[in-house]
Parts: structure tokens; C-alpha cells; sequence
DNA sequence: GCTAACGTTGAACATAAGTTCAGCGTCAAG
DNA sequence: CTTGACGCTGAACTTATGTTCAACGTTAGC
């Protein structure tokens, strides 16, 4: 089949299909002598596994590196390690979702609990010093301590490697 | 004070208060005849609150839209709405986190859970097909569905609009 | 032979949240 | 007076995942 019909029994758009390929990530793909590509039907599985992957939290790199170029010959132990470690990923994830989720609850609340007689600001003033509380620990922790806190300190987000950064430098 | 006590008052770089400047999220900087920034120490407590928003998924333009100049004077109800909307994401990730997981999980079983008897390709097969199975399924609903079927599709990542994309056009 | 639909390419653009760099100015200590 | 640390600017670069565009080629139907 052509990109316009793999496009459309794959859901995906022709665009997104050349970037795998550019990308080494479709490698299934062949070229009439007009130059128009050509795919098996093996490709349609081999982009919906990709989107697959993708919606668990994998990167396009990661893909890359453990979808082997014959579906019916994968590398198990990779393949199940990386599927162990990105349930591991979820998980920390999941931690701080709670995390971040029962902070802003406690701070809503927080912030509608403004005792009758004080004034805004120095509810403003209140609360402002409970939602930083506990970062200014942090701060002043870290700032003489070795070990860094885990990065906590980032936006939410399923990354490959979300927890361990090793910054090599 | 200068940028640089700043930045390890709040532990951020100098270029990223810059840039937040840059940006128009840090108002609070004035400067001396030789062209350096001062900061009051106010200026930390806003970067305090600028990471703790970060770290519970707030963009930094909804973080703009939120900051006051006034510290002491908030927008309460814009402030509470978003907050709750923040949550209801969470919410959402957490679900989808959840299902995640579980599509994980139930991978890695069936993977290991080869019959003695099946050569490994019809075993590769096999777990191909129950992988994609659900994901066939909502490609052959969609193909002649009018409401879309909620975009779960995507990489998993606490992104403001998350949910509930309305593409104007 | 014309037109519409489909295909090709390379390059540029988009987003978010910054970092890095070159080239220059400022300031305090020795 | 020199040196080093600090500061300034604007522009370019980064990562990931694509999209969009212009300019051109191919093919099927009429």
C-alpha cells in the first residue's frame, strides 16, 4: 500500500509516518521506481505498537530500541526490563501526583479558611508561608548537603529517566 | 540585593531569573546606575512560589496569570478555580497512570506466560495481538465516530489542557 | 491534454523552559 | 594597573515530537 492508505488505516497523519521513517524508527518501507513508498500491512501493526508504547509513557528513542525489525523476534530480557522500569517510572509518578494533588487540596482549603477577623493580606501573608514552608527546608538543606534531594523539583511529567539524573560532568 | 545572591538565595541560575524576566513573569527588579538588576527579598519568596507552582504542574504562563504584584493582594477566585482545575488534571493523569500501569503489567505476565509448547514467534504473535487488540478497537470505532474519544492517545504528561482539546477550526 | 488527488523533498516552524556563548562593561583587591 | 569575579546584552542552541510549506513529480479519470 501506499502512505495514504497506511496513513489512514493507521490513524496516523503522512507527515507523522516520513518522521518515523526519518528518524529510523519505520524502517519498513520500500520504494516503487516512481519513488512513492510502499508498505506491507505489517507496517500498520508496527505503527499502532508505536503509538502503543508511546500513550504508556515510552519516548520515540526508547521505541527505537526495543522494537526489533522482525515482529516475531524480540529481545525479551530488554524488552521486559524497559517494561519493569517504566512501571517503576508510573509509580514515582504516581507518588508525586498524590503529592502535588494533596498539596493543592491543603492549600485550597487554606486559602478559604481565612479566619473571620483578618485582613487579606495578612491571610495572603499565612498561607504564603505555609506553601513555602516546606520548600524553604529544602533550600536550606540543600544548600550544604551532598546528596541531592531526587530532583523533586521539576514540572510532573513521565520522562524515561523522571528520577536518577547523572549529570555528567 | 544583585542577581547572583539571588540566585543562590532561591537556588535558581542567574539565566534563569533572567529569563523568567525576560518573560515577563519576575516584575520585581529595579536597577542601579551601572545597568545591574537589585532584587528586595521579596523577589525570593516569588521564586519560591514560582518552583513550588512548577513542581504542581502549573505552566509558567498560567503561573503569570495567577502572580500578583502585589503579594499581598491575590486573585482568589481566579486563583481557586485554577487550582481545582489543577487538580481535576492530576485527577485525570492519575487515571490514566493507572491504566498504564496495569497495560504494563498484564504485558509483562503474558510475555512470560509462553505455553511450553509455542515456538517463540507464534508466542510473539500471540502477545502482539492482545496488545493492539484495544487499540484496533478504538481505530475501527473512530474511523466513523463523531465525538473523538477523548484523546488518550498521547504521551502521558501533566500539560494544562491535558483533557480537553478544542481545536478551533 | 487537463485537472485533481496523491506523492516526493528539504527546510523552516512550533512548543516549553530554559542554557550557552561571544563580546563587552563594572568593580574591588592587591 | 592588572586580574578575577561578577554583571550586561542579544542571539543562537537545546530536546522531543511532530507540522507546515513551497516547489515539484506522478497518476487516474474525463
Amino acid at each position: 500500500m501506499r502512505i495514504g492508505e497506511l496513513a489512514q488505516k493507521s490513524g496516523l497523519t503522512t507527515s507523522r509516518i516520513r518522521f518515523y521513517e526519518r528518524i529510523g524508527l519505520l524502517k519498513a518501507v520500500d520504494r516503487r521506481l516512481n519513488g512513492y513508498r510502499t508498505y506491507s500491512s505489517q507496517a500498520v501493526t508496527i505503527l499502532g505498537l508505536i503509538t502503543t508504547a508511546q500513550r504508556a509513557g515510552f519516548t520515540l528513542d526508547e521505541i527505537r530500541a526495543l522494537l526489533p525489525s522482525d515482529l516475531t523476534h524480540w529481545d525479551h530480557a530488554a524488552l521486559t526490563g524497559a517494561l519493569t522500569r517504566k512501571v517503576a517510572d508510573i509509580e514515582a509518578l504516581q507518588v508525586r501526583l498524590g503529592q502535588s494533588k494533596a498539596q493543592l487540596l491543603r492549600l485550597i482549603e487554606d486559602i478559604q479558611a481565612r479566619p473571620e477577623d483578618m485582613d487579606c493580606a495578612a491571610n495572603a501573608r499565612r498561607v504564603l508561608t505555609n506553601v513555602l514552608a516546606k520548600h524553604t527546608e529544602d533550600l536550606t538543606v540543600t544548600s550544604d548537603d551532598v546528596r541531592l534531594p531526587d530532583r523533586t523539583d521539576r514540572p510532573l511529567s513521565l520522562k524515561p529517566g523522571a528520577g536518577r539524573k547523572v549529570v555528567s560532568r
